[in-house]
RNA sequence: GCCGAGGUGGCGGAAUUGGUAGACGCAGUGGAUUCAAAAUCCACCGCUGGUAACAGCGUGGGGGUUCAAGUCCCCCCCUCGGCACCA
């Protein structure tokens, strides 16, 4: 054995050694416990960035550390490999987004590779593949048929000048990333999928979800935002058409004051029609974004149509005003006003000088009208017969008397929207529609499919390429022309069914093999970044339940457990330049200067040795130039390094701050255990003795409570940093024993296997080639997790700290069986108590058996 | 704006059920080793006062509950994530 730990050769050979044993590969064993950990697939964006690598490095320690536990592990891996940034580089280099993303692909996978990853590439996707696609395509068909699916106008961004639509991302200060033009909104047909029809079910559902974080719970329940309200139909005066809208607060109805309409409400068009300030004001509204905090925080504007709603119950004409705050696409486009009651409206009232109207008094008698709305529930007042009742008593009575009357109805609402899965883009899965000369849509056959994307073509950046060639729509329906559509798929139409496709991703006869899938699902551990919290997840809930009413999967969850990880950080320096701009610059080019405290007070340019500023942490990103190359520290230091830092650096839920000397630390700790193994084998290695000393139990003692430690953190906790904490606590204690007699190799021995097992899942590689080393046969992948053993805990003396008023003034040892009379005895007998006590009155003794012994005087 | 998370030494973090605040690591300081450096090893390391023993203070700020609060309750400040066409 080398002295010395060199981890690239280790790292090669033992990554060669799993490929030829196929140690990942796995199949359905219905006898053994299945375990399905799954981490959030890639965009092939190029290369791994450090998120991945953390993401990806969290699956692998639980993969492996359920492998040891016995389990039938299945770790997939594959890419997210349709979307906008393949066009964009597509554009750049002149190159095919297909073509991109292929050599992407191929690099990123050996990048995984050399991390040590344990999957399963004999089931690797890639949803841009038309094996893939085709069956989303189908199951799209399937869910039309079943009239989950259909069109209706919505809104997009609209660049005049390049014709195009385009991404909330691709507006910038309102305005065309590539021409500058001003983005209008603009309505075209796009399809949707019915996801309100199983709001019910993804709301209930949530609380089976007991391996999921409460906060990613609680944002899916706001997101789905269910809420008992009340339609309510108004009257408009001198004009046929009627007011809808939908209120949770029908019990302020006598405090509307005005009525607001979205600017594309067809009562505002037609308003505007001899309304040239109005037709105005509408145009306006075409500029303005469409996002939910667009909306919120922008400055609330609105004109008078002129138009009076008739007051239900009242009779009162009741102005109609178009806001540019009222939304065409959440529920009618038009909503009442209660500007007494709901903080926006009374922001909007006070604006334009409209009435504003009290009709609750809170229960607990505060609120100003002067200042604010008063949106708790309280009493009813103003509001003619219902005068004194409770919210809730007049919230049922005014829904009684407009059900009664056929103009209101209680109805149970969902700030979810269905879900609009059309995109006007090229790189995605073309809809697998029709259509017709007749004006009507119609599925393409399944014997059609796939509806296959061309993917040797040209971008120009502005038109899709499937949009652009006039011959690629062409074809037949029932022998009469007809056209293909063009838009292509959400992408999260691909990430809402991979982890399903992974079970079977061979079939190439069905979208799922359901016995293979049922025998997998649900996943066991999904692992991915907090930004995915409502929407993908959502998502994948809903295609779930499609599934299985497809009778496809058995489960009514996808994700059992889920682990969200916090995003990785690092410093991030610069300079200004002339033109008042800011020049970033890498934290690998900075020198830092510190205090003789250790604090950081200055940095320097390495090259020319200047001060640069220091601007702190912030996400790793190319526009601040603090992106770290994971593919430099794994040539600089190892994979196994680069893991056991990410894991250590912090709790995987939070954010993780990269640090150089950290890395190296981790490294040292390496290279520790390491030289201990080695020292272990020189001295002799195992052997068996049966007379062990107080101090060979001591050992045994640390080395037990570490395993029940680590087995905890690492199981239920999952806090692998604490995990790894007290496996370095371990070795310090190690290092420390002799290891010259039989005893003392037993119980290193004893240790070493342990701590290796321990770290297994973490820094596989050192530890599978340790293990070798000393002499296993078995692969380290499979061994068995170390078990505690309870009698090697037991203790003979405890430590109690007392307390006077609550501050610590003595520690005491005392024996394992000590009673409370004893710790007492012993307590107040202290000289340092003593000094406490002495000439105080004691009031008043508590004692935590085993812990704490607190004694209050005055 | 709304929803969610976070704030503890010079830094990352620990304290899992209300019971010793600062485990473990990094940085720093002193020492050993070395021709020298790197590496390694040993010791110290919250702040203030004190030669020391020791004392006081201390978990974003303010208030409260409790024998006891980083942890529970109320109010406030700051940072970060999501907000439906980035993935």
């Amino acid at each position: 054995m080398q002295e010395q730990y060199n981890p690239s050769a280790i790292e090669q050979a033992i990554q060669q050694r799993w490929e030829e044993q196929k140690t990942f590969e796995v199949t359905e064993q219905p006898g053994k416990e299945k375990f399905y950990c799954l981490s959030m697939f890639p965009y092939p964006s190029g290369k791994l960035h450090m998120g991945h690598v953390r993401n990806y490095t969290l699956g692998d320690v639980v993969s492996r550390h359920q492998r040891m536990q016995g389990k039938n592990v299945l770790q997939p891996m594959g890419w997210d490999a349709f979307g906008l940034p393949a066009e964009n580089a597509a554009i750049q280099n002149k190159t095919a987004p297909a073509k991109w993303t292929y050599q992407n692909i191929d690099y990123m996978r050996e990048q995984l590779k050399s991390l040590g990853f344990g999957y399963d590439w004999t089931r690797e996707i890639a949803t841009c593949s038309p094996d893939y696609y085709r069956w989303e395509q189908w199951f799209f068909t399937k869910l039309y048929e079943k009239g989950l699916v259909y069109k209706k106008n919505a809104t997009v961004n609209w660049d005049p000048v390049d014709q195009t639509v385009l991404a909330n991302e691709q507006v910038i200060d309102g305005r065309g990333w590539r021409s500058g033009a001003k983005v209008e909104q603009k309505e075209i047909p796009q399809w949707f999928i019915k996801i309100t029809e199983y709001a019910d079910e993804l709301l209930d559902d949530l609380d089976q979800l007991d391996g999921w974080p409460e906060q990613v719970k609680a944002m899916q329940r706001n997101w789905i935002g269910r809420s008992e309200g009340v339609q309510i139909e108004f009257e408009v005066a001198d004009h046929k058409d009627k007011l809808s809208v939908y209120t949770t607060r029908p019990d302020t109805l006598y405090g509307v004051t005005y009525m607001g309409l979205a600017a594309q409400h067809p009562l505002a068009r037609q308003a505007a029609k001899n309304n040239p300030e109005l037709a105005e004001f509408i145009e306006q509204c075409k500029n303005s974004k469409v996002a939910e905090a667009d909306i919120a925080t922008m400055e609330k504007l609105g004109i008078d149509t002129g138009l009076k709603a008739i007051h239900p119950l009242t009779g009162e004409p009741i102005p109609i005003w178009v806001a540019n705050f009222v939304l065409m696409d959440y529920g009618s486009g038009a909503v009442m006003s209660v500007p007494g009651h709901d903080q926006r409206d009374w922001e909007f009232a006070s604006k334009y000088k409209l009435p504003i109207i009290q009709v609750i008094e809170p229960f607990n008698g505060e609120g100003d009208l002067q200042q604010g709305a008063i949106t708790e529930k309280g009493k009813v007042i103003n509001s003619g017969q219902y005068n004194g009742m409770t919210s809730q008593q007049a919230f049922d009575q005014i829904a009684e008397v407009l059900r009664s009357r056929g103009i209101g109805e209680k109805t149970v609402n969902y700030r979810l929207r269905d879900w609009g899965v059309s995109r006007q883009r090229y790189w995605g899965t073309p809809i697998p529609m029709l259509n017709l000369e007749n004006g009507e849509s119609a599925p393409v056959p399944a014997d059609q499919l796939p509806v296959q994307l061309p993917e040797d073509v040209v971008m120009d950046g502005v038109t899709s390429p499937i949009k652009a060639d006039p011959e690629w729509r062409k074809t037949t329906y029932q022998g009469q022309p007809a056209e293909h559509e063009t838009d292509t798929f959400d992408t999260f139409m691909e990430s809402s069914w991979y982890y399903a496709r992974y079970c079977s991703a061979q079939t190439d006869d069905a979208m799922l093999d359901p016995e293979k899938a049922n025998y997998w699902l649900p996943v066991d551990q999904y692992i991915g970044g907090i930004e995915h919290a409502i929407l993908h997840l959502l998502y994948a809930r809903f295609f779930h339940k499609l599934l299985r009413d497809t009778g496809l999967v058995e489960s009514d969850e996808p994700f059992k457990r889920l682990l969200c990880q916090g995003m990785v950080l690092a410093d991030s320096y610069y300079r200004d330049t002339e033109n008042g701009g800011k020049q970033w610059i890498s934290p690998l080019d900075v020198d830092l200067q510190r205090d003789d405290k250790g604090a950081v007070v200055a940095a320097n340019h390495k090259q020319d040795g200047q001060p640069v500023q220091i601007a702190g942490m912030s996400k790793m990103s190319k526009s601040k130039n603090n992106g770290i190359d994971p593919q430099t520290m794994v040539e600089r230091y190892g994979a196994d390094t680069v893991r056991l830092f990410m894991m250590f650096a912090a709790p995987p839920e939070m954010t993780l701050e990269w640090s150089d000397s950290g890395v190296e630390g981790a490294q040292r700790f390496l290279r520790r255990v390491w030289k201990l193994t080695y020292d272990f084998i020189e001295a002799g290695g195992y052997a068996d003795s049966q007379e062990l000393s107080k101090s060979h139990k001591e050992i045994r003692r640390e080395l037990h409570k570490t395993i029940a430690k680590v087995s905890d953190d690492m199981g239920r906790r999952q806090h692998f940093n604490t995990a790894i904490a007290a496996i370095m606590e371990l070795l310090n204690h190690l290092q420390k024993a002799p290891m010259e007699s039989a005893a003392d190799r037993q119980v290193i021995g004893e240790s070493i296997d342990a701590m290796i097992k321990m770290l297994a899942p973490i820094t596989p590689h050192i530890c599978e080639q340790l293990w070798q080393q000393l002499g296993h046969q078995q692969e380290l992948a499979f061994a068995d997790w170390p078990e505690v053993d309870d009698s090697a805990l037991i203790e003979d003396e405890k430590l109690i700290v007392v307390q006077v008023n609550g501050k610590v003034r003595a520690k005491l040892t005392v024996a394992a069986d000590a009673n409370a009379e004893q710790v007492e005895e012993q307590a107040l007998n202290d000289e340092a108590v003593q000094k406490y006590t002495s000439d105080k009155t004691i009031r008043k003794k508590i004692y935590v058996p085993g812990k704490i012994f607190n004694i209050v005087v005055s």
